[in-house]
DNA sequence: ATTCCAGTCCGGCACTGTTT
DNA sequence: AAACAGTGCCGGACTGGAAT
């Protein structure tokens, strides 16, 4: 039967040495800027092709690679290797799938914290993939009872990524090995904590990724029952806190800087309690100098929740020093800010401090001057439970309250500009604050 | 109060570009 | 050429909010 090849769609046939025939499907488009030379082995695919270059939206999909041709074909191969075997799926995969869903996208993200992080989750899921874990080939004996410990001598034990695991044969048992064979190369508990989070992750979102896959699970999840008791012990928490004296050489050290920002941004990270990518990422049209605040997005906080920050009257101060030139207040990329903060510090002699440590210092330093205060920081801990809709408006109007005043009288008020949510957080902070005057 | 989980930040290093 | 800067990667560690 002869289909009809749409105008736009040339039929290549050509005889190969070995005297076998190959058709394809070429698709040349030439159109001012847009230019395009494709071919598919499919007619189908050569059609929905010719269809995307014709529209804006295609266009720029194609210019993408994320046309729906090239997703198709994508989508084909992906579904060909799981349904050879019978729709099961490898940790690979599910990776794979993840990383396609909820990371990829972000890699070029214009949003600097975002691509940060896309690329430190890529790169640590690549690596979980390669991690070998033992275990016995199909066909053996699998030890149980009194020969169980004995499992490595066992006939059939061998090991491999466990990436090569198909998910459905994975169970805590190898999950468990993945914990101790990154044990016995020397990491640390958080760091194989993050590991067995990020994998447990992967497999939760098979849900949305790839729901054949998951309804195979039936709701088990092999990271979720590994044995983390090895890994257990009381999460460690920072407690530096940056002393005036160490502020001014740290300052003194900064301004020696030939880019003037690096003061700038320190001296605002200290005054305002904001984090790293909060500040980097500022732009002029958040920052109202006139009432004394930031508002900031949702996007740009670690909560994923807006809040407006009080500019205290030294950081209103110091953001009238910074020049406007463009939207953006600082043109540092993360990266750049970190590794030159680092060599400041080391040529100030203060290496065991980090830039994280301004907010606590701001916090502590606040606390200290909230002496008026009926709220004992004891009773934070306790009074962290109404937060319906209308305390939340009754919130509002008492920060535009603040604001106005110019003021932080209260630890509630401290909390809404640090944006902590409750007193647990805070407190963390404030039992490591020096003695407060009371 | 501790643990879970995911988001963010850290030091060290390599490489490249710019200023003194 | 030496020092200073900017960017990116990697394995590791800390943080924030909520569950236990």
């Amino acid at each position: 039967m002869a289909a009809t090849i749409p105008r736009g769609i040339r039929v290549i046939d050509w005889k190969n040495a070995d005297k076998s025939r190959s058709i394809r499907y070429r698709v040349r488009v030439e159109r001012g800027d847009f230019v395009v030379d494709r071919s598919f082995s499919d007619l189908e695919r050569a059609k929905l092709f010719l269809e995307d270059t014709k529209t804006p939206q295609g266009r720029l999909l194609i210019a993408q690679g994320r046309d729906r041709a090239s997703l198709v074909v994508d989508e084909v191969e992906r579904l060909a290797a799981e349904f050879i075997k019978e729709g099961r799926c490898t940790l690979s995969h599910a990776i794979d799938s993840y990383l396609r869903a909820y990371v990829n996208g972000k890699l070029e993200s214009e949003v600097d914290k975002e691509r940060v992080t896309a690329k430190a989750a890529k790169a640590r899921l690549e690596f979980c993939k390669t991690v070998r874990v033992p275990y016995i080939k199909p066909g053996h004996v699998v030890p149980s009872g009194p020969l169980a410990s004995l499992r490595q001598f066992a006939k059939g034990y061998d090991e491999k990524p466990i990436g090569d695991f198909y998910i459905d044969d994975l169970t805590e048992q190898e999950t468990t090995e993945y914990i101790n064979a990154r044990l016995r190369a020397g990491k640390a508990n958080s760091t194989i904590k993050r590991d067995i989070y990020a994998l447990q992750s992967v497999v939760n979102k098979l849900r949305y990724t790839d729901n054949k896959a998951w309804k195979r699970l039936n709701g088990y999840n092999p990271f979720v029952q590994a044995d983390k008791s090895k890994l257990k012990g009381g999460e460690r928490r920072r407690r530096r806190i940056i002393s005036d004296a160490e502020e001014e050489a740290l300052l003194a050290e900064l301004r020696k800087c030939r880019n003037p920002e690096m003061p700038m941004i320190f001296a605002l990270a200290i005054s305002t309690g904001m984090r790293r990518a909060e500040l980097l990422g500022l732009r002029w049209s958040q920052v109202d100098l006139d009432r004394g605040v930031i508002h900031l997005n949702a996007d740009q906080t670690k909560a994923s929740e807006d809040r407006m920050v009080i500019l205290l009257p030294e950081a209103r101060e110091a953001f009238k020093a910074i020049p406007q030139v463009d939207d953006r207040v600082f043109h540092y990329k993360i990266e750049g800010f970190k590794t030159n903060f680092q060599r400041v510090l080391k040529r100030a002699g203060l290496t065991d401090i980090h830039m994280h440590d301004t907010r606590r210092s701001f916090i502590s330093r606040v606390l200290k001057n909230i002496t008026a205060s009926p709220v004992a920081i004891a009773d934070m801990v306790g009074a962290r439970s109404v937060s319906n809709l209308e305390r939340r408006t009754i919130d509002r109007i008492r920060q535009h309250e603040m604001i106005e005043a110019g003021a932080i009288k209260t630890e509630q008020e401290l909390r809404w500009t640090v944006q902590h949510k409750d007193g647990q957080t805070t407190s963390r902070y404030a039992n490591l604050a020096p003695e407060r005057t009371e």
